[in-house]
DNA sequence: ACAATGGGGACTGCTTTGGTCCCCTATGCG
DNA sequence: CGCATAGGGGACCAAAGCAGTCCCCATTGT
């Protein structure tokens, strides 16, 4: 359920490699070749995220990227934005046409509740506790009211 | 960007139709109706979510559908994991083949700590709330840490 | 100049999804 | 007893989205 793109998988992964060396320069190839992935997917990716204003890109000869802003300044969410549209888990959260009968439809407001719910859970990991180790990490489970699976 | 299925967006809609009359039987066409969705595509929904346990379903001339349990005992959760599979963001946080190259991939940990995150917050919100006015509504923020979007 | 490197799209084949339909089973009522 | 009503299960098809590749242009150091 709630499945990301592949593509959007591949650019966390992009980018938390990048995250472990903040300050050198890497080339496409080089990038491709550190995370496995084919060049010219890993290439789209760069060129979306350095649109999107996440990595620097310097052309020529010797060019390469490099991330735009320091790890710890990057989320997954900033990501995950960057490379599939704007936010919004159900059709009609951004579809300009209404839904055909939003009479009984009160469930936009609750739904943009829970997105903010994810946006928050995505934005509070950053590139650098993706670097980091697992065991760093801990999360704030934020209210696991009645319900039973 | 994390858009979750029509079909699970029209399962919220009709569980939450059901929440309002939680002891009244109702037929598939009288949700369809109610809904605003075609019969046999609500038809569907309703089987998966009785094949899951989230409905109680009646048969024979006098049948219909009805909650399985309280309103308040299902959360979004439930009829997000009834209708898509199971849960996991990733592709290979679910498939039996590992990535090619897991050597630099420590992200799986940390793509199971969003999934967590996500995961509760689905689990906050029951069906009750989702009947009730938004204005009764709120959220507990997990921890906006650094970012910057 | 030339070679290396990023930039921007266009294009395509595939997988997934949404949606419909058909036939079977169960149950109440005339 | 049989007919009408209702759900159960699954096959099936069309459309859309996505992943992935390729091509040509712009930039820059040697």
């Amino acid at each position: 359920m709630l499945r990301i793109g592949k593509m959007t998988d591949y650019g966390v992964v992009v980018m938390t490699h990048l995250a472990r060396h903040p300050d050198t320069m890497q080339t496409g190839a080089q990038i491709a070749a550190a995370c496995g992935v084919a060049l010219p997917t890993v290439s789209k990716l760069l060129k979306a995220l350095t649109r999107t204003g996440l990595l620097q890109s310097v052309r020529g000869v010797a060019g390469g990227y490099r991330l735009a802003r320091a790890p710890a300044a990057i989320s997954v969410l900033d990501v995950v934005a960057a490379l599939e549209g704007p936010f919004g888990l159900t059709e009609c959260s951004r579809a300009a046409t209404a839904c055909p009968q939003q009479a009984g439809c009160s469930l936009p407001g609750h739904w943009d509740l829970i997105s903010g719910a994810v946006r928050s859970a995505l934005r509070g990991v950053t590139l650098d506790r993706m670097s980091a180790p697992v065991h760093r990490l801990h999360w704030h489970e934020p209210r696991p009211s009645a319900a039973a699976p």
